[in-house]
DNA sequence: AACACTGTACTATCAATCTAGTACAGTGGT
DNA sequence: ACCACTGTACTAGATTGATAGTACAGTGTT
């Protein structure tokens, strides 16, 4: 599972949200699994269970996700992807605020790009552990 | 000068005090240099002169700037720099939020890394354009 | 002396986020 | 029928960030 960064200026619904969705991209979660319960999820990310049903509604109005009522919450079938001005847009900006703030520590262009890989390794890695089984 | 996202989750203090930081690492602001007045600054990016203060004096506790009273602040001559292990750790932080958010999006790594080159180009040339005089 | 600037320091108010607590209807297993 | 689970919905409080407004002391110019 993915961890939530109480300190960081991203609100927790964000992060689930952003959490969630690396899941299913990366293969952790396909189509037709369930994901955690809200109680469940708010207690293993020590977190308010409002925060975490905040996250799948959205996740829900996006059809990534679907709710069986009384069942549970699983990932669609046919997950929507978002249109790709808006995924280009959202990369962008995301990109400009990191070389921003790398800058700011004053760290080169390449010192930003090896950290970037680096970091989009190790995630990936921790993300499919656990999940050899499939 | 840089710019202000309103709609970004990071508060905009922190943006200013980023802002101010990249200009001196470019070095579109050199040791001895005047940065705008509280108020002039706080017009120019529509933004509440509390707010601008607030990062000025983070600026200032932390060396960055100085302040002659009654005349205004300036880039300290000697600007101390943060300590290694700090600013790794903040580059890590930083490229990690970045790497979880492609991740996310569905951006591949080489993808990634190559949008943030791209932004750190363009972030360094916009920041050095109106200095040529110096 | 008067004025226009500087930074600094308050108060008050608004919005967003997160939290705690409670409640209710739907589903499945016993 | 009962119980344990599911998502959903609501109230209320605390915290943080940003805003507007006002005020005061120090500096340089006129």
């Amino acid at each position: 599972m993915f961890d939530i960064n109480p300190t960081s200026t991203a609100p927790i619904w964000q992060q689930i949200e952003e959490g969630i969705r690396r899941m299913i991209t990366v293969g952790a979660l396909t189509p037709g699994d369930a994901v955690p319960s809200v109680r469940d999820l708010a207690r293993t990310l020590r977190v308010n269970p409002n925060t975490v049903a905040r996250s799948y509604q959205r996740l829900i109005d996006r059809g990534v996700l679907a709710v069986r009522r009384g069942e549970g919450t699983y990932v669609s079938e046919a997950p929507s992807q978002p249109k790709k001005s808006e995924r280009n847009e959202k990369l962008r900006d995301a990109a400009t605020q990191y070389a921003g703030t790398a800058l700011s520590l004053g760290a080169s262009r390449e010192e930003a790009a090896a950290e970037v890989e680096t970091s989009y390794e190790r995630l990936t890695k921790e993300l499919r552990r656990g999940n050899e089984s499939r």
